[in-house]
DNA sequence: CGTGCGGTTGATCCGAGTCAAGCCAAGTGG
DNA sequence: CCACTTGGCTTGACTCGGATCAACCGCACG
């Protein structure tokens, strides 16, 4: 919808030796790898910094990398030739992105954040892969995952209304950030980017977090953050869009 | 939305020596595969046939078996609690189905006609892809190609308008019957179906598709087929959702 | 100061959903 | 053979939710 700050993408080489010691390659698809193999495939990784708005690849054109999200938020997007967008997934800490085994990108992916990841050349990723099934078994584990998680989502923007959406979509947030009730949570999107996520308009998420506002369901002390006051009413609101967005 | 005719699956291990001439094992996840291990593969695989309304397996429930299509049709679906279907995909013959490495169903699988398939026991599969990277790489590049088809779906679902969709997927059952413009083409979904796969009701359905008729896009036989008169105006009705679906 | 940007709020419109009636072809049973 | 039902589909009248268009608010920044 918009035209994001695109930069270059900061690719710095020197920062290779700290990856040895990455956090993430203790999560996310490469918890199961023994740490000797680790070594050799981290060796073969790169650190990344994308500052907020930077894209690491555009839908349609060639992506030369993967890897997995260290810290930040990216977003996973497509659009319409009219300029309809739409955000098809996110990616959290421990998320991996980028298509194996294809040179072809077939979505967008911009950081909504300042963020960092451990990225890899994509061909030297598929090599390794290719030489480590049980990477290559991760690799699949994950894309099932994601394919589950991209199904319900798809129920979700197909079959319930912009109530259930908006309240899902906190909920959601609420999880992933391990906050409980009364404890505020980092909203680390933009009312349109909630827009794209959610298949809404911007007016819409924004009368519909206002109406939770008025019925005391969440408190909303600023434009990127929200508090639950009561979970019940929100589970409520979200109906068993909830359990799609799990 | 409706109860199917739920009769018990017929399972005929009498059926697993043909598997062995299965023509759909030169195809779809086993095309890149050598001779040797496919007969090694199949030696372990059943056939499987299903009537129209006929389940495979239920959401949520256990499923012990993976496989692909050998002929017919069938929808993934997932239900919500209040009875709301939606169909998260359709397997055509050389689709493989089924969640390897999991024996816990995410969606339903359902015949919408008369199918048979070569299916395998999940964890004789896991096994077997397990001692078989290739295979697993096979099963992996299948993942990634449904994970975005599910994913341009979303986009579909979440973005379009009922004219759209009715369109493109007119467009796309064509384009998967090879059959060009003045042959008839045959809709193997009910009404009810197609609403159910489109995100509508069965009634905009419909409305949409007499819509198309009375502006001579195309024909409509009989309930179950059509024929496009004019590809130009029917590309056009359906934009660039056209693409979507491809 | 203005100016711009992100967000909210209000008025109105429109398209898909809902509810209800009717159509037609395929059974079904007297 | 014909009345009656049944199920899938179409059509019409109406409703309603979300999109659209537009005004406005508040804050950051020059």
């Amino acid at each position: 919808m918009y035209i994001e700050t695109a930069g270059t993408t900061k690719f710095d080489r020197k920062l290779a030796a700290p990856c040895l010691k990455c956090p993430t390659r203790r999560h996310s698809i490469y918890a199961a790898l023994s740490g000797d193999m680790l070594d050799d495939l981290f060796r073969r990784g790169h650190c990344l910094a994308l500052g907020r708005g930077e894209t690491l690849m555009w839908e349609g054109e060639e992506a030369l990398l993967v890897g997995t999200v260290r810290s930040g938020l990216l977003k996973i997007t497509s659009m319409m030739s009219d300029g309809r967008e739409q955000i098809l997934g996110l990616a959290f800490p421990g998320d991996f992105v980028g298509r194996p085994f294809s040179r072809q990108a077939t979505s967008s992916i911009t950081a909504l954040t300042d963020t960092t990841m451990c990225v890899f050349r994509g061909n030297v990723f598929d090599a390794f892969a290719g030489n480590h099934p049980e990477l290559q078994h991760a690799v699949l584990l994950h894309a099932l995952d994601e394919l589950d998680r991209a199904r319900r989502w798809m129920m979700l923007l197909a079959r319930t209304s912009a109530r259930e959406r908006v309240a899902s979509f906190l909920i959601e947030m609420a999880d992933r950030a391990g906050a409980g009730d009364g404890e505020p949570v980092d909203i680390m999107l933009s009312r349109q980017q909630m827009a794209d996520f959610l298949g809404l308009t911007i007016e819409t998420v924004s009368r519909r977090l206002t109406a939770l506002r008025q019925a005391r369901v969440v408190r909303l002390p600023d434009l990127r953050s929200f508090i639950i006051l009561s979970r019940a009413a929100l589970r409520d609101a979200a109906g068993d869009a909830l359990s799609l967005a799990a």
